[in-house]
DNA sequence: TTAGGGTTAG
């Protein structure tokens, strides 16, 4: 025998030790050229080809082989099926193998497992249960831990739902609650892991895991626990498993223990460990934490770039996030659905419409619009970014809806103040059996609040709690109030808030001052301030609300007494700010801002609007102004304001007839909202408002809020 | 055989 035979025998009798194809196919050649193989010798390098996941070489062998096929040869293929993600095909080998009289054994029980499990085969995935049971591999360390695997993914499983009770006394019309499906997983995980002889890191690893992402928070970290007590400490698994329940909790105690757990066992490394530590930094809104595990990070990978992302945009820092995204991209990481549906949101609160609509064509060339998360993204960055028609056309075309879907559409006509689109599709959301949530209620009163529906406010107030169980938080009662405000109901407004089930916060008082404010009830006002200071006194809103009360009444003195105040409490007003896109390039202004290359031309513009604007009659509201100044002063200080800018450039900077887009940071003031209506009509333009609250839509002379907002 | 990230509001 030579060396090349004796070295073939060593391999043979090893699979495991060829590690290379190459090595693989010299392996098989030697066999081929010395002798006739026979099926066991074939078997054997079949099984290292599946070694390898080379499902064709495993193949060309698999077929070439006389039948019936050897054990070995069926639980290579099956496992190579497997690990290539073809499941069906995984699947029907093993019932081949079956029923060619073969017994599977414990090395094909994990691969098939995994096969139901990414299947989502509940039935087949029991039976293969039913199957290791007979054969009696149901104490095999590997098939318990697949099974265990299965069972905490079903669990998970929304579809299981819908699973009927074919098994459990002779019933068939039975549906599986939700409740029964999750104790009936939870029950067989558990009864797995505990009739297990023996278990190792794995097995506690994913039954910690299966506890922690199906909920049950306190029993994942009691077996984290337990795990210690049988002398296993917690690896880079555990922790990316335990993580995310503190940042669920927003326990950044817990959270930064685990990091120094990390840090101390070297797992802070770890690019799965970086990610759930980024997640959880930034839902303890801690996202400077999140940069700095960011960067500590030897390499990315796509999760931990869409980790960075999501955290910033989710915290509001919109522009750190499109900067994230950028290096995404300059890194060469393909971003994918889940980046896209993290970043959308950043377009919608800064009405980038020109980014969003380049990211929309990303996604579509991607193939990503059919995916749920995206388009209720999209609709939700087009409704905010004025075009509630283009929001509702992608509405149209999704072919699934879930709860967030339509609470984002609702919300977008909300917005603008299309009151009636937004109660019949929330009507239409109920008759096709989605149940309203917390968000969906707050989106359909805002609706009903815009437009001053008193008594459909009323009406869904009510069936919250009677209907649904949802008990009304303050997002809801500070609809209601700033509804019954905005009518001028303002006693009843001030009863209901005073009434609430829980404090009212400063918010919810605000919405009431700033309808005393409208309804020129100084009394009233100063009562509300009262209640105001004492549950919210560094409320800078507050302190400029009454002082522009006073100011508009001509209370000169008591205003300015505000203002001192403020000053000596260190509070500064938040600037009004307007921002408009151009040619793709956002142009910020601030109140009598001079700053802009074109001051200058949009000024001269100003003037001859503002001629045009009084000869059809516009009389400028100087009650507006808040500072006690000469009314030459003033006029010059309301044309100055930062919406005016904006819009103005706008018309000097487009084509004739194009729609103006204006967004602003604070609520639009009355005399730029009578402003607007007449330079609409004057240029005959569109002219589209975002301020802090909803949308304006200018045209003819007329703004789609009817004065209402 | 086990792990991490997403859409509506505030």
């Amino acid at each position: 025998m030579n060396t090349t035979q004796n070295l073939c025998k060593t391999l043979l009798q090893n699979p495991s030790s060829v590690k290379s194809k190459s090595q693989a196919k010299q392996l098989h050649a030697q066999i081929l050229r010395t002798s006739l193989p026979s099926p066991s010798l074939l078997s054997t390098i079949l099984s290292i080809y599946s070694n390898l996941n080379l499902l064709h070489d495993s193949l060309l062998i698999f077929n070439s082989l006389p039948s019936p096929p050897t054990t070995l040869a069926w639980k290579s293929i099956i496992r190579c099926y497997t690990s290539h993600g073809l499941f069906l095909h995984s699947l029907s080998f093993f019932i081949q193998m079956l029923a060619s009289g073969k017994y599977p054994d414990h090395n094909v029980f994990p691969s098939v497992l995994k096969s139901c499990t990414l299947m989502k085969d509940l039935r087949f995935g029991e039976s293969v249960h039913g199957c290791i049971i007979r054969l009696g591999m149901g104490f095999d360390l590997y098939t318990c831990n697949a099974l265990m695997n299965m069972y905490s993914k079903f669990w998970s499983l929304e579809e299981v739902n819908t699973y009927k009770k074919v098994f459990d006394e002779g019933k068939t019309s039975d549906v599986y609650s939700k409740k029964e499906k999750e104790s009936y997983y939870l029950g067989s995980l558990r009864k797995v892991f505990e009739m297990m002889p023996k278990r190792d890191i794995v097995s506690w690893n994913t039954v910690i895991s299966g506890n922690a992402q199906n909920g049950m928070h306190e029993d994942a970290l009691m077996m984290v626990r337990e795990m210690g007590n049988a002398d296993l400490r917690p690896d880079s698994f555990t922790l990316s498993s335990v993580l995310p329940i503190f940042a669920e909790y927003v326990n950044l105690l817990k959270g930064k223990e685990i990091h120094g757990y990390a840090i101390r066992n070297g797992y802070d490394a770890d690019v799965f460990i970086g990610s759930s530590l980024i997640d959880m930094y930034a839902k303890c809104t801690r996202v400077d934490d999140s940069c700095r595990v960011f960067y500590m990070l030897p390499q990315h990978d796509g999760i931990s770039w869409n980790s960075i992302i999501a955290g910033c945009v989710q915290n509001g820092m919109f522009d750190e996030g499109l900067k994230f995204f950028q290096q995404m991209l300059i890194a060469k990481i393909k971003p994918n659905h889940v980046s896209f549906s993290s970043i959308m949101p950043a377009c919608a609160h800064l009405t980038t419409l020109h980014l969003g609509k380049q990211l929309h064509g990303y996604i579509i060339r991607s193939r990503f619009d059919g995916n749920v998360f995206i388009a209720s993204a999209l609709v939700d960055m087009y409704a905010k970014c004025g075009n509630i028609r283009t929001a509702r056309w992608i509405f149209d075309k999704m072919e699934l809806y879930d709860m967030v879907s339509w609470t984002a559409m609702i919300m977008g006509y909300a917005l603008h103040g299309h009151a009636y689109d937004a109660i019949s599709l929330f009507k239409r959301m109920e008759v096709e059996g989605v149940k309203p949530n917390y968000v969906a209620f707050m989106a359909v009163l805002t609706a009903c609040s815009h437009a001053g529906l008193v008594d459909e406010a009323w009406k869904y107030f009510n069936s919250m709690t009677q209907d649904y169980r949802i008990i009304p938080g303050l997002e809801h009662y500070a609809a209601v109030a700033d509804l019954l405000g905005r009518v001028g109901r303002l006693e009843e407004a001030y009863e209901f808030i005073s009434d609430m089930h829980i404090e009212p916060t400063g918010s919810v008082w605000s919405t009431l001052l700033a309808a005393c404010r409208v309804h020129k009830n100084i009394e009233l006002a100063e009562k509300v301030s009262k209640k105001l200071f004492t549950v919210d006194p560094q409320n800078i809103g507050a302190y400029v609300l009454l002082s522009n009360i006073y100011s508009a009444a001509g209370r000169w003195k008591d205003a300015r007494k505000l203002r001192i105040a403020m000053r000596d409490k260190g509070m500064k007003k938040k600037p009004a700010c307007s921002w408009i896109e151009i040619k793709n390039k956002v142009h910020a202004f601030v109140a009598g801002d001079k700053s802009h290359p074109y001051y200058d031309r949009i000024n001269e513009a100003l003037k001859v609007l503002l001629e045009q604007m009084e000869r059809e009659g516009y009389v400028l509201d100087t009650t507006e102004v808040l500072h006690d100044v000469e009314e030459e002063q003033k006029r010059y200080l309301l044309c100055s304001h930062s919406e005016r800018l904006a819009i103005t450039f706008g018309i000097i900077s487009t084509p004739a007839g194009t729609t103006i887009r204006v967004t602003k940071n604070l609520r639009v003031c009355v005399d730029c909202h009578t402003a607007t209506k007449f330079i609409s009509k004057i240029v005959g333009r569109e002219i589209v408002v975002r301020d802090n609250s909803r949308f304006h839509h200018f045209k003819d002379g007329k703004c789609s809020c009817g004065d209402f907002w």
